[in-house]
DNA sequence: CAGTTAATTAACTGATCGGTTTACTAATCG
DNA sequence: CGATTAGTAAACCGATCAGTTAATTAACTG
């Protein structure tokens, strides 16, 4: 798998169980039992999904008493929104023209960044 | 793998190589080997990629002799977007305030404070 | 027709994924 | 102290991934 930051990423959403657990923890910080509760599987597996999230800076966890409490890291899905906005002239009725025209331009120089 | 249209879309987006194919694609339409120049990598190789891109969506493919144009289908894209939407108040500069809030009432029910 | 070009298919490989069970650590409770 | 609770680690498993090489299909070219 890649290890680029925004590969981490997507490949963290590309789980409907770990796309579940986000919106789970957009409600508000969640222990790892609690977030578990919902799924026919077992803890490690929750937990190695967490450990998923974790690594692509999607979740952050603390330490009290006996448990860790998850909660939601909205940098990386930002950087997935501004990843986006590089298409989002394809499907923004406003923005289509002004495509039409920048593309008709074609001087603009090769546009790498955000690959 | 899930088989869902998000957990194909953002299992194809987890790819640095199908990431670049997409950006060339925003440019216009290409051929296989076309897209396939600028990566160290062979021609099936590329071929794959695009059938992940294409079973997520995100291209269609026509027949032009023994071309295979490919070109940028954003309808995927726009689902992702409209996903991340959910979670734009996290990062959202305006909204913010409000989502404390909203967050703070939210959080009561499962109170483990004093336990 | 034979030869070339474009692309896919097939078979194989090593690595990773998503899950399991078992065992373990660490903190709280009685 | 021992027992319970929360969570992680380790080892394992079958399936999928990302790449390879070799063979094949399909269309154009001379």
């Amino acid at each position: 798998m890649s290890t680029d930051p925004l590969s981490l990423t997507f490949a963290a959403l590309a789980d409907p169980t770990r796309r579940a657990i986000l919106a789970r923890l957009s409600q508000g910080e969640s222990s790892v039992k609690e977030l578990a509760e919902p799924f026919a599987m077992s803890l490690p597996a929750v937990s190695k999904h967490l450990k998923v999230l974790e690594r692509a800076g999607l979740i952050t966890r603390g330490k009290e008493a006996q448990w860790r409490p998850c909660r939601l890291d909205p940098g990386p899905l930002q950087d997935v929104s501004q990843w986006l906005e590089h298409y989002s002239r394809f499907w923004d009725q406003s923005l289509g023209r002004l495509d039409e025209m920048l593309r008709a331009i074609k001087a603009r120089p090769p546009d790498k960044s955000g690959v």
